[in-house]
DNA sequence: TACTATTGTTACAATATGCAACAATAGTAA
DNA sequence: TTACTATTGTTGCATATTGTAACAATAGTA
């Protein structure tokens, strides 16, 4: 799907689509000891929503996620995981996107595509908070990151859905290098530290931090980091991996 | 979907499940320390499939895979873990089963349900080898066990899941009570030594093993078990969680 | 009663992890 | 220059976990 703006988006072929099949993007970021997730606010309502998006027919599913997260951020190469498929009956509730639909113009005719029952797979991407440039859908009017913690009342099973992410980033935490993603290309121990203790919700021993990172063998020491503070100056370090 | 046998199984009505969206389960059985999955052959083919499935228009995911491994098994209460969902293109060819429709008298049209493109997610189970009677489908004629290092020759992707399903189980063997569901009710520490190292297919420490376990708490001491054989006879256990 | 094969258990080493103390040091203030 | 502060890097020690090997127990056999 071309990255549209304006009237023309109100006419998307939902012909080149697959139904009843999605993807739902917990795209996270990381800034100032917060993680992040980007929201969408839908026109005109008070409704919010992950980013999310259709399989085209000649698209993988992957590739569906990739797309999705590429339009909300304009970021490409970032590492997608597949953490978890939502098809529950209970997420099929199409009222608000009928409201949505209408605040937008669109005539919710009863069998239209945007209307059905769907299932969702769930991605989760992590992305430089910086580098990221949230962008609207065609049928929203804000993307916009949150802090995790202060999220707004979300539509359907989406905060389920965020739920599962985080469970699943804590899980492969150890896995998925998410210093090299959620921090800058140079970071101290400490500003590492902080991630983990954001993500996982509790704090780490330091020393015993330290010393896991550096046996792992995944970080490079750069030099020192002179922070203008009264205190011994920190390493630098950098990832030696590519993901 | 009712269990049925003969002609009437031809006119299923297509109507009532979800365009798009399937499931496959990968059925574990296990019997003298060889780890056995349920496939099924086509009638007159030489293919073999995974058992799987639609999901109707009024049913959960979940459901949809509970389902299949009942109508498969007439096995209920079985704890299915869903491990990965499966949306490549390149699983979208129709040609085997326009073959298989053609042999069992169906009209291999172009837009028939059978021969969508399907995004598939993948469920594995682990059930008892003597309670499960396979039953085949109304388009197969075998539901059969095979042992895993000599499966025949699958459609489709269903080697890439099978792969997958392992993997998610040699990843969760810990978190699941694979003795639970794979032995007997009463056992021996060294059958379910055996089964582990099935699974992971690799030895495994025997005094460590035994340690864990007993350690794990998980496990009843019940009695003694005199197998007939020229040693110490070993003691029988029992789980005592429910799963 | 001795022997065999296998099981249950324990001792010890190697490794990982949690905790606390110590040493190093960039800046600050005298 | 020198003491002081706050934080970092490092190391030692207790604890827990796992791998390895040895030893003790024992059901059946000869």
């Amino acid at each position: 799907m071309e990255q549209k703006t304006g009237k023309e988006n109100y006419e998307v072929d939902w012909e080149g689509f697959m139904p009843g099949v999605a993807i739902d993007c917990v795209i996270f970021g990381y800034h100032e000891k917060v993680l992040k997730i980007l929201i969408l606010e839908y026109k005109e309502t008070d409704f919010f929503a992950l980013p999310g998006g259709f399989v085209r027919k000649d698209e993988n599913l992957d590739e569906a996620a990739r797309r999705v997260l590429y339009e909300r951020t304009k970021l490409r190469d970032i590492s997608l995981n597949q953490f978890f498929t939502f098809g529950s009956l209970k997420r099929f509730n199409p009222k608000p996107m009928r409201i949505v639909m209408q605040k937008n113009g669109l005539e919710p005719t009863k069998d239209h595509f945007l209307l059905q029952r769907f299932v969702s797979t769930g991605y989760s991407a992590l992305v430089d908070f910086k580098e990221a440039k949230p962008i609207a859908d065609f049928l929203s009017d804000s993307c916009r990151w949150y802090d995790i913690h202060h999220l707004p009342s979300l539509l359907w099973d989406h905060e389920q859905i965020i739920q599962k992410a985080l469970e699943s980033l804590r899980e492969n935490i150890d896995h998925r290098a998410v210093g090299l993603n959620l921090l800058d290309d140079e970071f101290t121990m400490r500003e590492l530290r902080n991630l983990y203790e954001t993500i996982l919700g509790k704090e780490l021993n330091r020393s015993g931090f330290h010393r896991k990172m550096i046996n792992s063998g995944r970080l490079d020491r750069i030099g020192k980091k002179n922070t203008g503070e009264a205190h011994r100056a920190p390493y630098l370090y950098r990832f030696n991996i590519e993901e």
